[in-house]
DNA sequence: TGCTAATACTTTAGGTTTCAATTATCCCTG
DNA sequence: CAGGGATAATTGAAACCTAAAGTATTAGCA
């Protein structure tokens, strides 16, 4: 009745739980680290935010972090009631809507991305220079093809 | 100030990003092509639910599928909810609790099981074998990294 | 100019997720 | 055999997430 799987589709399905849990188990980790500080969307946006001075749309944001708009509405909101960022109308086109860190959100930044970055350098350190290059290698090559199925 | 990241450290940075990212495209695909059917987390419980008819306890299930066993207790009522799977008090000891397939939710899964790993075997077709090898190997390694520091 | 379609963000509904606090049950030791 | 500590699941609060519908605003074209 079902046609069995070949043993390159097998190894196809085994390569995306390999990747989830180690996806998975990295995020367990990390996001205890920035815990106390702020949630692991947060930081993407503050991370995003910092480094663009002019501010950043929603759209944009939403394409470079995979989430929906809708998503962004709320994380934003939380971050401008915590006083890190603030929205500012593009009033070349009242549709858009900049956002942008403010001052307290910089200095902000300014102490958890290195802290951050650090906590990911701690938590791959076992791996070997050879196969950090080899697994960006191929996962950019994973990343192309996902982008291209996209359109 | 702030001191500079040595260039392994960065390396190591543009790993994970590259991992993140990789996880969300594929997840954006794979989910869409399960929407009409169930959740992706839904799945991942009836997934594993399928392979083991004696049934899963709730802590078992948390740490195959790394949630947390409050997170599973909504997903499970769900399922329930659904005719899919049933809750069975374990009469030896009755803080467990064993989740089971009902006929439905044996005969669903028999339906998407297999059109799921279709749909991941084509999302990931166009890497070559070779390349899904060393993936494979090195997120191995990664994982059992991952592994030891969780203890 | 004025209508229509597209774009940008927000809202809503339904799920998912975590952490922390509870509840129920079991185990173990005095 | 009773109390204290561990284990299993649930609950609650807050945030995240998506898809789809809604609201403004702009752009394009007849």
């Amino acid at each position: 009745m079902e046609n069995p799987l070949s043993s390159s589709e097998r190894a196809r399905v085994g390569l995306w739980i390999r990747l989830a849990r180690c996806y998975n188990l990295a995020m367990r980790d990390l996001r205890s680290g920035l815990r106390e500080e702020c949630t692991m969307p947060q930081f993407d946006v503050l991370a995003q935010l910092e480094r663009s001075p002019e501010g950043l749309t929603f759209s944009s944001l939403s394409e470079h972090l995979l989430v929906t708009a809708g998503n962004l509405t709320g994380i934003v909101d939380r971050l401008e009631k915590q006083g890190l960022a603030f929205r500012e109308t593009n009033p070349k086109d009242r549709r858009q809507t900049f956002i942008k860190l403010t001052d307290k959100g910089r200095e902000y930044c300014n102490k958890i991305i290195p802290q951050h970055t650090h906590d990911i350098a701690k938590l791959l350190s076992g791996l070997s220079d050879n196969t950090v290059q080899n697994l960006r290698g191929d996962l950019d090559q994973l990343a192309a093809l996902l982008d291209r199925k996209q359109e």
